[in-house]
DNA sequence: GCAAAAGTGTTTTCGCTACACCCATGC
DNA sequence: GCATGGGTGTAGCGAAAACACTTTTGC
């Protein structure tokens, strides 16, 4: 079998001791004022009855993307989100069976799109991202570092907008972006920023509540700016 | 043989259609005032004799990055550099052969660590960014997004430092900038602003030239500062 | 009429940018 | 003494932050 891979070169490839490669994704979206994570319970060994980060494994013939979206689609029936790869991990221990890899993306969803309404029975729920629980594998620490980098990419790209509907008040904005940073924002100093730079249309329509009615605007950029900041060196 | 995959439960894993994982390692440095990057000449096909990225595959027991600094070792003789994890490209045709899958990662290294001195009949050069040859697989892809992502985060971390020797001259650390960004920086903002961080700090000695002496400085910061950007949203 | 959320401006501070000349050395 | 790169300060502008009151509705 080795000689075989010699002959056609293969062994600069990894020969026969390949690693089994999986996509993971974290799903994040905005939900009873606060920021959540979907999970998933696992079934079986290891870990079995754990919570985990929904994934699976790459089919043959499609890219990293296209799995993660297939992924998607299952576990929530949502077709439209924004999608990022956020790392790959790949430590020699961190499933206890056989060498895994891992390629991680997150993904946003806002809450109009999910048409899926999970039970307390299901195996699958939202949790919130505050107070999450017991995580499989070396899930948590895939989850930190997804929360940073959500927040970090939250100060210098419109991608918040990517978790709300397609209409929304500039509070419920506000309250959008204070949920994921936590921390509060100046009302003021928020709506001027947001108002001058465009990025948001006013519509002819408001939000009723108990209250005086707010006024509904809507995402005015085409695509989602991902841009860089300013830079601070040098 | 799936039947004993399935026995025990490993098939969410990938089962037996497993693709292969390489690391491949985009090695920059600062040299004869220009940004380089190391490519190695292929001696077998698929691109025989084109140039590629260097790389190789992740042994059963190394972590990721492990593997990464074997490669770094075997290709510079190089110890001591910044690593990080750039990105994992997937799709699934990018090496004709079979369904590769490799993970990417960066590495600064400033010159008066390399030991090795290439000549022009080996098959490992320094090329300079901004003049590279035709390239194997899906790595000029690859290069350009190593070159973004160290543009991008040279603005907000202290990471150029890993490029420098030492001890440096502040026109030094300015030409440093000036190569990577590929433009002209004014000298007095420049130098109020890497100086009011205080993350150089002046050292007694001198570097002497054709004229007057310029004043060497030291990296002052224990660790590299990768620190976020102040935000431009909200 | 009162409770509650929506909506609105000004002032101060700070960092960024643009810009030109003297200094120390080798030859 | 002159050519060359090393080294320094200031003024103007725009963005960010701090901060409190009026408006509109439901009840």
């Amino acid at each position: 079998m080795s000689s075989t891979l010699d002959i056609l070169g293969l062994n600069e490839l990894g020969g026969i001791e390949r690693p089994a490669v999986t996509v993971d994704v974290v799903i994040f979206t905005l939900l009873d004022n606060d920021l959540k994570v979907l999970l998933v319970k696992r079934r079986s060994p290891p870990f079995q009855a754990m919570w985990a980060i929904p994934g699976g494994f790459v089919k043959p013939d499609e890219s990293l993307e296209d799995a993660v979206r297939r992924e998607l689609v299952e576990e929530t029936g949502v077709h439209d989100v924004y999608l990022e790869q956020l790392y790959t991990f790949g430590d020699a221990r961190r499933d206890p069976r056989m060498r895994v890899i891992t390629v991680v993306y997150f993904a946003l969803v806002s809450v109009d799109k999910l048409d899926v309404d999970f039970d307390e029975l299901d195996a699958v729920t939202w949790f919130s991202m505050y107070t999450l629980p017991t995580l499989a594998f070396d899930h948590e620490k895939i989850l930190k570092y997804a929360l940073q980098r959500l927040r970090y990419k939250l100060e210098y790209t419109t991608l918040g907008f990517a978790l709300l509907p397609e209409e929304f008040t500039l509070t419920e904005l506000q309250q959008a972006y204070e949920m994921i940073l936590n921390e509060k924002l100046d009302k003021r100093n928020f709506r001027r920023k947001i108002l001058s730079t465009g990025i948001v249309e006013l519509t002819d329509r408001v939000r009723m509540g108990d209250h005086r009615p707010a006024r509904l605007y809507r995402f005015a950029a085409a695509e989602l700016q991902l841009e860089a900041a300013r830079r601070k060196f040098p």
